[in-house]
DNA sequence: TGGGACATACCGACTGGTTAGTCTGCCCCT
DNA sequence: AGGGGCAGACTAACCAGTCGGTATGTCCCA
């Protein structure tokens, strides 16, 4: 229900139009902020015009909700895989820890709106978004817990207080990661997870 | 120059305007954000007129810059406090880790809108709070740099990562921290510093 | 084969409302 | 009597969303 209106055009065109126009939506709304960017703005960098884009999104609202529709469905389904996986407790946490900040980076975009712009959603909107974030928060939980309950991990410390510091490096990343510093993404992911993992020795 | 043009008042009223100004400013940009408060939205919650603020501020945009400023020479002032102080470099940097967290939850207004609306500044004013900035991060990263070199730091990340991630986690607190919730400020504060100081463990 | 009926995809001028900032002037203290 | 401190009406710009219109395509029946 919350995915683009079919863009049809029948033989298979250049690029749809609806696809064009929420591209161009996330990218200037990741730099210059959804409040800043005006639709007019996104219909003249997309080449069409407000008639095309009212066609296929019901308001500009939506285009953000778009944006973090693709994000969260992205993140659970990466994260169920890595929590499935059939491994110690301690390798499954590592790996989820480390795939969100390769997936994030690459990404970046996405997150940071994301994160910059969450409050602009309506309270309905909202609600939904914070139900599907909350799912993925207590998935995450649920492997620091098991950490802890079998002893692998420290357990001196709340599993949500846990997982809210690794997701406040995660949500940081925006701010100061660049594709040309001096750390690629997988580094990046082996690095924190690595932290995580040692912040959680018993 | 980026602080209040004094209200004089000569006597001593009973709240000076501008000041009242500043904390309802603060107060809504937390609340609704920089681009959903409007100029007047401020006035109104302060008892007073465009007029007014426009007599003490030379913009909306400085009112931002404000909270700002206030914010950095808070946070700069203390952690300046903790790492010149005179203990062991783990002591420094674990009382510095969890002060800025205590810092930052007794002021998460004014932290809500520093790390939400800084893209909102002026190329001018945003180049200014970045220096500020970097040069906290610099303090705080020598704190690392030092633990690592004398060995109780392990050596194997890099320091500015490590500086990120702590500050990821501090950026974050103002998505998840609750007054009401189970954790007192220091509380948090200590947890926190601790992961910091064990993922720091070589 | 042709043509009417209808739908999809899009255009672009327009509207009603909001906004930051200005300006003139009053009031009160010194 | 002069100026700081403020009021409040005003302006110029901008913006999300609407709406009548057009062009193109598809389906169906003769």
């Amino acid at each position: 229900m919350a995915s683009i209106k079919e863009g049809a055009s029948g033989g298979g065109a250049a690029k749809p139009v609806a696809q064009r126009l929420l591209a161009t939506a996330t990218r200037l709304f990741a730099e210059q902020g959804y409040d800043r960017t005006s639709v007019q703005e996104i219909v003249d960098a997309a080449g069409v015009t407000k008639g095309a884009l009212y066609h296929y999104f019901g308001s500009k609202e939506d285009l953000l909700h778009e944006v973090y529709g693709r994000v969260l469905r992205l993140q659970q389904e990466r994260l169920d895989r890595f929590a499935d996986a059939d491994a110690p407790v301690e390798q499954r946490l590592r790996d989820a820890a480390a795939d969100v900040v390769v997936t994030t980076i690459e990404n970046l975009d996405d997150t940071k709106i994301f994160f910059r712009s969450m409050h602009h959603l309506s309270p309905e909107k909202d609600k939904q978004v914070r139900a599907e974030r909350r799912r993925y928060h207590e998935r995450f939980r649920a492997l620091v817990e098991e950490g802890q309950h079998t002893g692998v991990f420290s357990a001196d410390v709340p599993a949500d207080l846990v997982v809210d510091y690794h997701f406040g490096s995660v949500h940081h990343l925006g701010t100061w990661y660049r594709e040309d510093g001096p750390l690629s993404p997988q580094q990046v992911a082996d690095h924190l997870a690595g932290l995580l993992l040692r912040a959680l020795r018993p």
